[in-house]
RNA sequence: UCAGGGGGCCUGAGGCAGCCGCGUGUCCGCUUUUGCGAAAGCAGGGGGGACGCGAGGAAAGUCCGGGCUCCACGAAACAAGGGUGGCGGGUAACGCCCGCCGGUCGCCUGCAAGGGCGGCAAGGGAAAGUGCCACAGAGAGCAAACCGCCGAUGGCCCCGGACUUGUCCGGGGGCAGGCAAGGGUGAAAGGGUGCGGUAAGAGCGCACCGGGGCACUGGCAACAGGGCUCGCAUGGCAAACCCCACCCGGAGCAAGGCCGAAUAGGGGCCGCGCGCCCGUCAGCAAUGGCAGGUAGGGGUGUUUCGCCCUGAGCGGCCCGGGUUGGCUGCUAGAGCACAGGAGCAAUCCUGCGCCCAGAUGAAUGGCUGCUACCCUGGAACCGGUCCGCAAGGAUACCGACCGGGGACACAGAACCCGGCUUAUGAUGGCCCCCUGAUAUU
């Protein structure tokens, strides 16, 4: 009785380097996270996740990232953009925060990111590594 | 015995259910244009199912001690540097743990001496040497003299009297001088208390206490005990340097081992090619390096012209090193549970049983419901409680019941153990001390 899923590769990211290239891409910011998309070239749909020390301890951030894994787990094989990689960045609140709403977030986030809209590149804020003083 | 408070040790880190997931091990199917093989099959990759297991007491800080790995080293000693510091025991080891000794604080008991219980601590050496001891104070390591005491049947001066006229007597004052008891300063002032003694005093003398030395007795020892002896300045700080005794080679799982793509570069072998001119540098020269031109070669679909690249190498095979990455190390251990035994204890011995996380952008979770804890509201159906002989009634004070709200700590394995330290909610169990009440003797 299994519903004959197409399995969609989806996989992890694991190299900084991915990372990097990821913050070139498409910028949606929620109340908990903030969502990069940019298409990959045909490597299917990936995801990272990245929590700052800034957020809490060790036992904070893996919570975070477990809920968060959680999310994507849910909405990436219907709602993920294909051979894109996906990047969630933890924001303070985003532990609290209540699931379901979270949940609701993502979706329009995923879905602004599928229209190509994201967050106008000139609110970011430079990043502090690179900032020149 | 009960209640309250403080402390220590152990347990333990909410529970149950549902749906959806994650990591890993074993087993069983499926799949594979992967490798080996004639095949069967084996190994590997992918995906699925069943079953098992899956964070902590601190996983933390990384402060000590080890295992393990690599590096260095002939051995040992010394030096340097670092660490430890009563004694005995435990341990693989320790700076840890247990017991004891001495010190000190509190309580109890006792006329007192003393004894008992509990707590605390970095507890070798201060007559080996150096250094420091602020402030206050007269004086802080040579002891000293501010206030004070004395000032004598003794010394000097002054006054009075006597006479033999420079002596004696008397009393008072002063000085020299004596003292270190009392006051005062200080964290500390050179043993303490009492009696004697004295001009006043002082171990000056004596008694007791304290202290030094000597041997003796007991103890494995730290040390304790009594005895004899010495009237006894020989402070404190060693967490200031230092001395003594003992211990320590260094770096760490990003240790270490293995495999090793694409690309670039290095080396070797083979095949083909390596013409000419000019400048410059090195060199006696042969020759070599660098730069330029040209013939030649290649590209621009072909030809001419033009343009661009190249102009001495190009191609093939092999070898070794490195980067990304992957595998390994990687979890059966100074292991855990139970029972028996040795020991005051830390701990050890024996038997039997068990297998108990191995992730790597890093698994051990997400959501929901019920329950457990705290606060709060409701209702008299239920159990208490109150009224009544009873029937029955009253009451939200307690429980149960029905709702609402709140809280749910510290914190996440990263090679593994033994400790220490620090952070922190609930629940039990045991032990010790203090306070109060009651009962008994």
């Amino acid at each position: 009785m299994v519903p004959p899923v197409i399995p969609v590769a989806i996989s992890v990211l694991t190299k900084r380097a991915d990372f990097l290239s990821a913050n070139a891409g498409t910028r949606n910011a929620r109340a908990g996270f903030v969502l990069l998309t940019r298409p990959n070239g045909g490597k299917g749909i990936r995801f990272g996740i990245t929590v700052t020390k800034k957020i809490g301890n060790a036992v904070v951030r893996n919570r975070m990232k477990r809920r968060f894994r959680e999310l994507l787990r849910a909405a990436l094989p219907t709602l993920g953009l294909p051979d894109h990689d996906h990047v969630l960045i933890g924001r303070a609140g985003g532990v609290e925060r209540d699931f379901a709403l979270m949940a609701e977030e993502l979706t329009k986030a995923l879905d602004r990111a599928r229209e190509g809209k994201g967050d106008p590149a000139g609110d970011r804020r430079p990043r502090k590594g690179n900032r020149k003083r």
